[in-house]
DNA sequence: TTAGTATTTAGATAGTTGTCTAAATATATG
DNA sequence: CATATATTTAGACAACTATCTAAATACTAA
């Protein structure tokens, strides 16, 4: 799960994953999307595989990704905690006598 | 949004928020579940601030931390587009005729 | 006003992260 | 085999982060 918001906390990797929403791309399709160096999207890939946001198959000479939603389902569930639906109606009064 | 998956970053803020789901607690009392200095769980409750995690209210000496619900509804707002149901069942087929 | 408690600010430091270039690996094709 | 293409690995470096101690600020109470 650590992994999971680690791999979040960047912009590129949560636009590659917006990127895959529509269908499957290879690690070159995804790095001319932005403007960084193919080593660097490569890294990008690496840990949204370890955070298992995304999955790859090798085909040929290419790597095709795709996202991968279980782990999304995970997290939602997690969230779901903090949501007003979720969170008591009435919180314990916090007792203030002080001036 | 930034913000936010940078607040989630870390396991001590997170542990906060779930602390924080049963009642609103002071600063210190928060410490007091941590193995950490005062100073440092100030800033971890400065930075789940900055994301609008946490809302606080001074009362005499005290400063009492109350989660804020509102941001985590936009978070699963955002991640509900990549469960399941949320994409497309049929992808584009990947065509692939290589060897 | 002086002493005590609660919290934050400042400054330092070790560890982590995002980026790059250069090189390595894997596959395809002439 | 030799060359070209796709991708990853390795190593370096600047920027950011989590943590600490010491000091500052804010409030309470004698």
């Amino acid at each position: 799960m650590n992994n999971v918001f680690k791999a979040l906390n960047d912009k590129t990797r949560r636009d590659i994953l917006e990127l895959l929403k529509k269908e499957d791309l290879t690690a070159g399709q995804i790095a001319e999307h932005f403007n960084f160096s193919k080593p660097t999207i490569s890294h990008h890939l690496d840990l949204l595989k370890q955070a298992e946001l995304l999955t790859s198959v090798k085909k040929g000479q290419f790597v095709f990704y795709s996202l991968n939603t279980t782990v999304m389902d995970e997290l939602l569930k997690w969230m779901l905690q903090f949501t007003a639906e979720a969170l008591p109606k009435i919180k314990p009064v916090t007792r203030y006598e002080g001036k």
